[in-house]
DNA sequence: CGTCGTGTTGAGGCTATTCAAAGTATGTGG
DNA sequence: CCACATACTTTGAATAGCCTCAACACGACG
């Protein structure tokens, strides 16, 4: 009926690597609406408390989800790269906590709630697909976690590099042992809770090592196992099982 | 068909409190296979880079999440209180990313992964109430990163507290201005990313402030709204809003 | 009775912070 | 093409928060 234009396929191409659908399943996800739009590098999508009726969808760019605290410090919760739904869990939150932001300049699309959420209803392939997607969210949340609370600046970064690096792969989104993370390095302090003076000097550090080569938005990894070792990092988090029983 | 026992009533009045479930719902719930435990103190329920078969969910005490850092460190990432299902997310995960334990003596029932599959796919209202039981996980995972990242040590300590006393009190698990939450300072420091020595100093600080009074495993809130001011904490992420366009 | 787990206290040290300033792009308007 | 503004990186110095090590107190328990 409708034809898949390319941020359809990409939709479509993501939710199946996640959950095998049918030929149902991907017709459905070919007639959703989606509305584009071009964020400026800094640019705000959606804020803390408010009750968005749309989700989100990286089409091309660096996204991510923050918190403000109260004494004014920032906590990145995560970074999303073209493929991921940012704000998938806005389908089920009567208020986000947290806000959206483009990170560098970024297209994303909007997919209305009502309709994505009549899609889930209707397709179990697709809200299988959704659940899942959240599945693996949480994985990567919590190795935040063991980075924000036992390991040490040199392993957060290191393990941030190493993860970022891996879903970009995954999803062709890297070149050979580089990839574009066009993040300051004030961002990066305010997603491993470290201040950007210190992790100015962990690059350094990481630099002098060998370990990591910084160009502008460019980050190359000479030795991916050297920098996994570096920061504990094992990728089999990010990985899902088949399904079984299903299919 | 089955009558529901005591363990099935709380898995059922869990799961409704999150997505409405019509009666074939509860009727399908209340016929899975449970197989209880008993649990030790401290004892280990399933380990980091299992497979497990079976759901575990939790009847009485606490149980908590946590991850091993090669350094040697514990970083728990979850507390579970009686209701919880802490293992929902293996349904999906080939390998588990973390250990689960009891923290205090407990008692836990074990779901065949395939049963609980099964039902997911037959009910849609389950695999709802389950997928957005794990929207509200990533919202605690989320705050906590908060936590770690851009909170002080105060602060860290009495955002937990208010966590977990809000949860427990939505159950009904809270006696007015008390709760049991027996865990010791030195894993309160492994969840919050410090050592116990600073965790004792700063319940030190809290009691001399009147913010908490910690008798053995009893914990008393005199001011719920002071700890959450000194916590920063704001409970609207525990809830979530309810189902539009299904019932 | 000794042992173990837990809580408490002190001293010293390290990691990371804050504040401040200078260096380096990169872009903008005249 | 220059003057200027803006954003980001780099460096230094002083400080704070938290850690480690070590010791001791206390109750529970075999």
């Amino acid at each position: 009926m409708n034809t898949a234009s390319g941020e359809h396929a990409r939709l479509i191409l993501k939710l199946s690597s996640i959950a095998p659908l049918l030929q149902a399943d991907t017709d459905a996800l070919a007639g959703l609406p989606l509305r584009t739009r071009s964020l400026r590098a800094g640019e705000d999508i959606v804020l803390q408390g408010d009750s968005p009726t749309e989700c989100c969808f990286v089409i091309d760019g660096l996204i991510c989800r923050y918190i403000l605290t109260s004494g004014g410090g920032t906590q990145i919760v995560s970074f999303h790269i073209p493929g991921d739904l940012p704000d998938r869990d806005s389908l089920h939150l009567p208020h986000l906590d947290h806000s959206i932001a483009a990170i560098s300049q970024a297209r994303v699309a909007f997919i209305p709630h009502e309709a994505l959420q009549d899609l889930a209803t209707r397709f179990p392939n697709i809200a299988v697909a959704l659940w899942r997607d959240a599945v693996i969210d949480a994985g990567v949340f919590r190795q935040w976690l063991a980075s924000l609370g036992r390991r040490n600046a040199k392993q957060r970064v290191a393990h941030l590099i190493c993860e970022v690096f891996s879903r970009m792969a995954d999803l062709g989104l890297a070149d050979g042992d580089h990839f574009r993370f066009p993040v300051t390095q004030s961002q990066l302090g305010d997603a491993l809770g470290l201040s950007s003076v210190h992790i100015n000097r962990t690059l350094q550090e990481l630099r002098a090592e060998k370990l990591i080569v910084w160009n502008g938005p460019v980050v190359t990894i000479p030795s991916l196992e050297d920098l996994s070792e570096a920061g504990e990092f094992d990728p089999s988090y990010l990985r899902l099982k088949p399904l079984s029983g299903q299919q």
